[in-house]
RNA sequence: GCUGCUAUAGUGUAGCCCGGCCAAUCAUUCCGGCCUUUCACGCCGGAGACUGGGGUUCAAAUCCCCAUAGCAGCACCA
């Protein structure tokens, strides 16, 4: 009898993917620009979902074919925190690995006339594009074409100067389809990995990419849409049968920061400790807070592919991580902002809490009792008489001062006196619990000290992971009640 | 503005393709109660939705039209 209850498991089945029954290649394909967050998850983790169903393989995709949005070490904290959320991937690319794949491509789609070189001023470009006119570039011939584009790759050309584009219908109604870039020049700042100043555009390395690497079923945002739109046109010129899209609607996310550059600018003037600060949206953030990956995955799952836009509510993912975390999170009194009781009449007691009140197995922990306690200074603004949970009954009689009202439980139930939490005034370690309003100050229950990286509850105040534990100080971190 | 997509309770979601079994599912949230030496967990009960208007039909959450709202894209970012 060791668990007294399992985990209810009420994970829906995602919607069945068309021809995806005799296996699937899937793809998460961030631009390392800096940590993954809670938006970054929903697609990792539907993605991967998928392949686990269906049976395949799945590939991070590193986009990092724009040096000016690649951020150094975000190749490493994109790996950490997809290993923190326990994905199967079978497969890593790194974009700029495949520059030479990309140029050949290209050159292959001039070839077929699929392309063309530009030279046109950009802001020339987009006249003629809004008027759905050709730009004079785009008639030249396939020969022309190929000796700009050698050009180009040769260093002829200087950032700006110069773009591959790929020939559509410029009647589309959309103006972003017509004659989109598929390369540009990138002269500065250098790339972290490659010393090139050619780079494919989005819209091209992903299409090369999700072909020659099998992909099957893509999915992604809604707001890639005119993105495959884009892409279409690549895989019709080159002959390549296109993989199944999906593009799920916009979650909105309230209450924390998410724009990779308003938390980069906050952490370097200090307004946030770190990647980790627990008012981000990051994965590490709410890892930091004792958030399981687990419970990240089963709000994803729960939220699925759907085209609406949604608000993703945190009290599904607290609700998620709650059943995960209540059966081992061991419990211990915090007090915050403790008020000091001197207890008139008690003799010296031992208190046996239970380390979980539906496993007692688990143990207990031990509090001695010696005429001094500190209590929730939240406490005394109600009833003057309360129990001290697992102790006994007091009454308050002073600003310092209390006195013994007897052991009866029952009596303490039948006035419905709270029972509190308490801690011995010799026993107890200054412990700060950081919350996403701000850091209360307590104390709380020396055995703390051993729950590092764990997740606790401090009873009659919510989870919480324990942090730190150095100088005999605690720090915890909030995770929800 | 243009182009497109979407619209089920506070939140997420099932049902919609193939109209009747929907007086609409499940979860969460909130409110009662029980249990309990935590305001946790568990159990019982309750509240709460088909955006609006037309049309088709014996019958519409499901099909059609209009309105409204939201969102996405309209970058030499991904």
């Amino acid at each position: 009898m060791e668990e007294l209850h399992t985990t209810r498991e009420h994970t829906r089945d995602l919607p069945p993917l068309p021809s995806a029954e005799r296996g699937v290649v899937m793809r998460f394909a961030p631009n390392p620009s800096g940590p993954l967050h809670i938006g970054h998850a929903r697609a990792a983790v539907l993605n991967d979902a998928y392949v686990r169903r269906y049976g395949g393989r799945y590939i991070l995709r590193i986009e990092d074919t724009d040096p000016k949005r690649v951020d150094p070490e975000a190749y490493t904290t994109v790996r950490e925190d997809l290993e923190w959320l326990g994905l199967d991937i079978h497969e890593v690319v790194f974009q700029s690995d495949r520059l030479d794949i990309y140029y050949r491509a290209g050159e292959d789609l001039i070839n077929r006339g699929g392309a063309y070189v530009c030279t046109c001023e950009s802001e020339r470009f987009r006249e003629l594009k809004l008027a759905r006119k050709a730009c004079p570039c785009r008639p030249l011939s396939i020969e022309d074409n190929l000796e700009r584009w050698h050009g180009m790759l040769e260093g002829s050309y200087v950032e700006g100067e110069v773009s591959v584009r790929v020939k559509t219908d410029l009647d589309d109604p959309d103006p972003a389809i017509r004659d989109f870039p598929a390369f540009r020049i990138v002269a500065s700042p250098p790339h972290p990995r490659v010393d090139a100043a050619v780079f494919p555009l989005m819209n091209f390395s992903v299409a090369v990419d999700d072909h020659l690497l099998g992909v099957t079923h893509v999915i992604r945002g809604k707001d890639h849409i005119a993105n495959t739109e884009r892409q279409k046109y690549i895989f019709e010129y080159f002959g390549w049968p296109m993989p199944v899209y999906r593009h799920y609607g916009r979650m909105s996310i309230e209450g924390v920061v998410l724009s990779t550059s308003q938390m980069r600018a906050g952490i370097r003037e200090g307004t946030y400790t770190g990647w980790d600060d627990i008012r981000l949206g990051t994965l590490r953030a709410i890892a930091r807070r004792g958030i399981k990956p687990e419970a990240v995955k089963k709000a994803m799952l729960d939220i699925g592919i759907g085209e609406t836009d949604i608000s993703f509510s945190w009290d599904n993912l607290y609700a998620r991580n709650r059943d995960l975390v209540d059966r081992i999170a061991n419990r211990y009194f915090f007090v915050s902002d403790p008020v000091r009781l001197v207890v008139k009449g008690a003799a010296s007691k031992v208190s046996h809490p239970l380390l979980h009140p539906s496993n007692p197995g688990r143990g207990t922990r031990t509090l001695h009792f010696e005429q001094t306690v500190d209590v929730p200074r939240v406490e005394l603004t109600g009833t003057s008489f309360l129990r001290l949970k697992d102790l006994f009954n007091i009454r308050i009689a002073g600003p310092n001062e209390a006195e013994h009202a007897g052991d009866s439980l029952n009596e303490a139930r039948a006035q419905r006196a709270p029972i509190i939490q308490w801690l011995p005034a010799g026993e107890q370690l200054p412990c700060i619990l950081h919350t996403q309003e701000g850091d209360l100050l307590g104390v709380c229950e020396p055995a703390v000290a051993g729950e590092l990286e764990n997740v606790v509850q401090f009873e009659r105040v919510g989870f919480a992971r324990i942090d730190r534990s150095s100088d005999g100080r605690i720090e915890a971190y909030f995770a929800h009640r």
